[in-house]
DNA sequence: GCCCAGGGGTAGT
DNA sequence: ACTACCCATGGG
């Protein structure tokens, strides 16, 4: 079935979709397919209407309708202007040398939204991220999904797989994910699964990030980093501030600070405020293109 | 062949 | 708290 939505906000799916916050969209003639929380999607934005058109199976996503399930999913009640104001105002408290960049951060970035996410999926994914480049870690995403044939759904010409849950997940075991070429994560992985409590998870969307944290961290192959990749596109928790090289070596280039991914959080959320996670997304981008 | 990648665990200072 | 080293594998 399909449905449309007018897009009256800035959006850009290429930005969203490549910015590295998500591994299993993928384009194919200007269209978008991927699998939004359990529900295969195809998008197409029409530049010149700004009309949103989408395809699915089904008319909900957990509990929305489909309309409003993709602006939520898309986060496009989020307001840049809001958080790009709040940003500043923060930076300017201490680091106003710092504004002309963090504006070429904005118009570089402009129209990227962080995605609200499944926290389970992105458990997974992140856990097989560590010491791995974006074009190895999405062929292991695939990988794992492709083990599932009963997630299978065509839609269309188009295949799809919804991501394993934790039950189907428990019948891989750690050899399993060392011949999916998963190497020493393969361990952390099949650790993880064998213990988390599904609920107790996804219960943390109510607490804190401190808790969120906390809980996370506990799973060995969870470091500062991965968790705060969870909180973030997961639990869609703006204070998140994960740090990979790439903000690390940022951070250190404009503000001399050096430390590790735990300390480097602290400072990320003094710098830019309480949509740090945001900011976070768009340094991410912006020094990827090139330009920092 | 070489260095790097959305890191984390561990042991030794 | 900080550092050095190891981990397994694919990209560029």
């Amino acid at each position: 079935m399909k449905t449309q939505i007018p897009i009256n906000v800035s959006l850009d799916l290429e930005k969203t979709f490549h910015c590295g916050q998500t591994f299993r969209w993928h384009q194919k003639n200007g269209k978008w397919y991927g699998v939004a929380n359990g529900v295969p999607l195809i998008l197409f934005h029409d530049q010149a209407s700004g009309v949103l058109h989408i395809t699915s199976n089904t008319y909900e996503i957990q509990g929305e309708d489909l309309e409003n399930g993709i602006i939520h999913y898309l986060g496009l009640n989020d307001s840049l202007q809001s958080i790009k104001g709040n940003a500043l105002k923060s930076i300017e408290k201490s680091y106003s040398e710092f504004r002309s960049i963090f504006e070429q951060i904005m118009d570089t970035s402009l129209g990227i939204r962080i995605l609200r996410q499944d926290p389970w999926e992105m458990l997974v994914e992140y856990l097989l991220s560590t010491q791995s480049n974006i074009t190895t870690i999405k062929k292991r995403c695939e990988c794992l999904v492709r083990v599932f044939p009963e997630n299978h759904v065509q839609l269309g010409e188009e295949s799809f797989y919804l991501f394993p849950d934790v039950e189907q997940m428990k019948r891989l075991d750690e050899g399993h994910f060392r011949s999916m070429q998963f190497g020493y994560r393969s361990g952390w992985l099949k650790e993880m699964i064998n213990t988390i409590d599904i609920k107790v998870f996804k219960a943390l969307k109510q607490s804190t990030l401190e808790q969120k944290l906390d809980y996370l961290t506990r799973f060995s192959g969870v470091g500062y980093k991965v968790a705060n990749c969870v909180a973030l596109f997961g639990f869609s928790d703006f204070r998140a501030f994960p740090v990979d090289v790439w903000i690390s070596r940022f951070l250190n280039k404009y503000f001399e600070v050096t430390g590790n991914s735990e300390s480097l959080m602290y400072v990320g959320q003094e710098i830019f405020g309480e949509f740090c996670g945001y900011v976070q997304e768009y340094i991410f981008y912006y020094t990827r293109t090139g330009c920092g």
